[in-house]
DNA sequence: AATGTTATTAGCAATCATTACTATTAAGAG
DNA sequence: CTCTTAATAGTAATGATTGCTAATAACATT
């Protein structure tokens, strides 16, 4: 794994972003600092990224994928506009978070699933080929 | 909204199926009883549920969107296979759930949000056009 | 039951977010 | 400084999803 301007700038671009961007939007910020910088190479390395747990993605209901910093917190999704928001609430279940109406809440565990851990190299996908 | 045979049928099939199916999975097996209901019929309709909130869209990160019923539970996915597993289990957070190896677990509420509340018909989407 | 209105559909084209490919470049070890 | 090869730039390809339009079928009204 080599240490190349081009990670560490999309790693940094994420880690000082407030607003949840999509890979175009990190890309658009990227092209200030490295003008030539291929929107190919921005989505490996929020891949690579999102691989090593360096950053997260956030997958929108209707909308394009984001990413965001790894600390742990959770997220209200607009169903409307599509906005993600930060929460400093906790899991607490409420009609009105933050002044925001909520209709559901997801929680989904994400990691290893037991089959995997012991075929410790499958690649089925469950039916699934890429996205 | 008239009641048609293709949205009843698309309803029908995710609330028997326990796989959480892709659009296309849907589709084939909608095409079993209406040989020739559209793939865009059956990603109308799936969008229209979920609108109405009669079944819940999931999206899987790195992994193609899939739908399941509209009752309330979590999920496991698995990062490698991108399965997608229910959980009986409650919020608690561990190493193990059910035998899987979890390193993440992401909350994210859904509804309008403050600004799209007051606005009552606002088209900002955050500077994203579509998925 | 027949008619009229129009929401919904079938079929297919278009979109565009994301990935694949390949010649070239540049980390970083020796 | 040289060598190896991982990573990149640039572009083409992929494919999930949406858009478009003539045809169809709910269903309200006669």
């Amino acid at each position: 794994m080599r240490n190349t301007r081009q990670r560490s700038l999309v790693l940094d671009i994420i880690n000082n972003s407030y607003n949840h961007p999509t890979a175009y939007m990190v890309y658009d910020k990227c092209i200030k600092l490295i003008p030539n910088i291929s929107l190919g190479t921005v989505y490996r390395n929020l891949n690579t990224l999102v691989d090593l747990g360096e950053i997260q993605r956030l997958d929108i209901p209707g909308g394009m994928t984001r990413y965001d910093k790894a600390v742990c917190h959770n997220h209200f999704i607009c169903l409307k506009c599509k906005g993600v928001y930060d929460l400093k609430g906790s899991l607490n279940f409420d009609e009105e978070i933050e002044g925001n109406k909520v209709y559901t809440c997801k929680v989904s565990y994400e990691g290893i699933c037991c089959d995997c851990l012991k075929k410790n190299e499958g690649d089925d996908n469950n039916g699934i080929k890429r996205k």
